[in-house]
DNA sequence: GTGAAAGCGCTAACAG
DNA sequence: CTGTTAGCGCTTTCAC
């Protein structure tokens, strides 16, 4: 015997055709028991599997697969976000395959394509700021698209996002309701949609409030803590400081608590997307969480529903945000 | 036209045969460029879109995908292993399936014969304790297999594993150096490979030393945190309480870090397993820490070995520790 | 250089 | 309840 046995291997092997052999393997109740038994000794004696690839082939393309792209799998956010999807997917019987976009444009449509190219019934993406027109062809021919945290551009797909916007807005509202009139802002590059929702929130909240929006204050591209360190620094030494400090994202959360612990400055710090161990953060913090998994849950949700059929408009899902107390545990000095 | 345009529908509509189209799509360079273009225009207006699926059918089954079993896609540990095994797969043109056994053999089971259906090239699996006999007729079919982390049980594949005992090993010598006689160690439950080893390491620097093995300062099963914290507390309430703590993963590493620095024990820690956020320990720690990026990338190198039928007898790599210094610098309480 | 025929391993029709 | 006949969309002979 040459390569894997077939279900023909079988057939012959049994003492019955092709088709008595298709049956049993995919339980199909009315088969005699004898020969059922008959196959399974066969199936166990020549050491036969069924061909999934070639089962979906005839089967008219369904894989049972789906892809996820992300832009980068070694963050925790994108993991929370494929561990999701993968236990949505799981409860239906279908594979993730997961690839990571490494933030760059043309990497994502590469991956998009050829897992299209794979037939996979549906695709989640977490877009990077380019165009997606090139998956416009794609949906057409039934591929299921939702992307996630970002909506896409020049496609009109489902997207489940984030309220980026309310987080920002009710983080700056309350530190003006704490007295704070002069609040810094740390965001990185404004080409992300994410921080230029966020900022849009924040200015919304301080233009209702009638509090400074001084260009001082606002740092732009802050990508890594230490950035965000010499942010603070900097504002530090102005003429008037900022009493308070809206932190875009996690990174410059931690680079902002670490400079403002260092220099022994009293200010209050807002930072969004919550961290494993932002109850270490050796001063109180305030972080604007969402639920990442949820993203993820309702993203898979949704794109089964596309894959059922179910047909509405393209449609975008926003996922509140509430702001939880970080940091306190460590604060407290050995005395 | 119903359904996805095929090569058929492209061969007529061009006015070529079905060959010819396919020979355009896969590059093939004996093409007159007159048809290469008709053919070309075909595929563009009629949206054709190259089925994969029937590719590798016909061409023997070369899916170009490799299956990722983990315990946990949720935990970091996992996706820094997922992230470098993407990476040498993307460079090969495979895409990964990643699925998460949830600790579960039986569902571990369940999906290595799934992604076989599947016909994945090959296997990545960190194996719960389990028996892995049932992937010996898929191995010996042609699927490649590696173990990742931990060795598999009743099947002869290669494994990829971290020096457990020798990293245990070298922080108690470490502990033992700084003058340390009795050592409390923290492990999770012994039913985990990579626990017996490191408590075996452990051992056996003491008993090179000659230092207490007190049953006393042993625990086993510390799963959480707070189990560590405990651990910790009732130690430090023995008649003899350790000087030193060896903490068998990062999470009983957290838990003991956070009751010494409550009860202002003066107690030594060495934890195994780095964490992202280690460096805001508020005290002192040695972390046996390892590579885990590596672990991913030579299993996914081997893997690839084993796929382009590099033929020798399973073998077990192991992949050396390091001990690192962490948790300095919140240390300094503000004064 | 190009094309007709065969068939990868399976399932969907239909007939028995 | 079972078997025969097609054919999924593509690639691989092997002629032309």
């Amino acid at each position: 015997m040459i390569g894997r046995p077939t279900m023909n291997d079988v057939a012959s092997d049994a003492g019955v055709s092709l088709k008595t052999v298709s049956r049993v393997v995919n339980n199909v109740a009315t088969v005699d028991p004898e020969l059922v038994a008959k196959v399974f000794a066969s199936i166990k004696s020549l050491g036969y599997r069924r061909n999934g690839i070639a089962a979906s082939l005839r089967a008219g393309g369904e894989t049972r697969m789906i892809g996820l792209i992300t832009e980068d799998l070694s963050n925790t956010f994108y993991i929370t976000l494929a561990s999701a999807v993968a236990k949505v997917a799981r409860a239906r019987g279908f594979q993730v395959i997961m690839a990571s976009s490494e933030e760059d444009p043309e990497i994502e449509r590469e991956l998009a394509l050829d897992l299209c190219q794979r037939r996979v019934s549906g695709l989640l993406v977490v877009p990077t700021s380019a165009d997606h027109h090139y998956l416009q062809a794609e949906m057409d021919l039934g591929v299921a698209v939702v992307f996630i945290d970002r909506p896409g551009s020049g496609l009109d797909a489902d997207a489940i996002l984030v309220d980026n916007q309310g987080g920002a807005r009710s983080a700056v509202e309350r530190l003006i309701s704490n007295g704070h009139r002069r609040i810094g802002l740390l965001m990185d590059s404004l080409s992300i949609y994410t921080m230029r929702e966020r900022l849009a929130g924040a200015r919304d909240a301080l233009a209702a409030a009638g509090a400074d929006d001084d260009p001082a204050l606002l740092v732009e591209n802050v990508h890594a803590p230490d950035d965000a360190a010499s942010a603070v620094r900097a504002m530090l030494d102005l003429a008037e400081p900022p009493t308070a400090i809206l932190c875009g994202n996690n990174r410059s959360t931690i680079g902002a608590v670490e400079e403002v612990w260092r220099s022994r400055a009293s200010i209050e710090i807002v930072g969004f997307d919550d961290f494993e161990m932002s109850r270490l953060l050796p001063q109180p913090v305030t972080i604007v969480d969402y639920d990442t998994s949820a993203l993820g849950t309702r993203a898979a949700e949704r794109l089964f529903d596309r894959i059922d059929g179910i047909a509405s408009e393209p449609f975008e899902q926003l996922l509140p945000t509430h702001l939880v107390d970080r940091g306190v545990s460590w604060a407290l000095a050995p005395s």
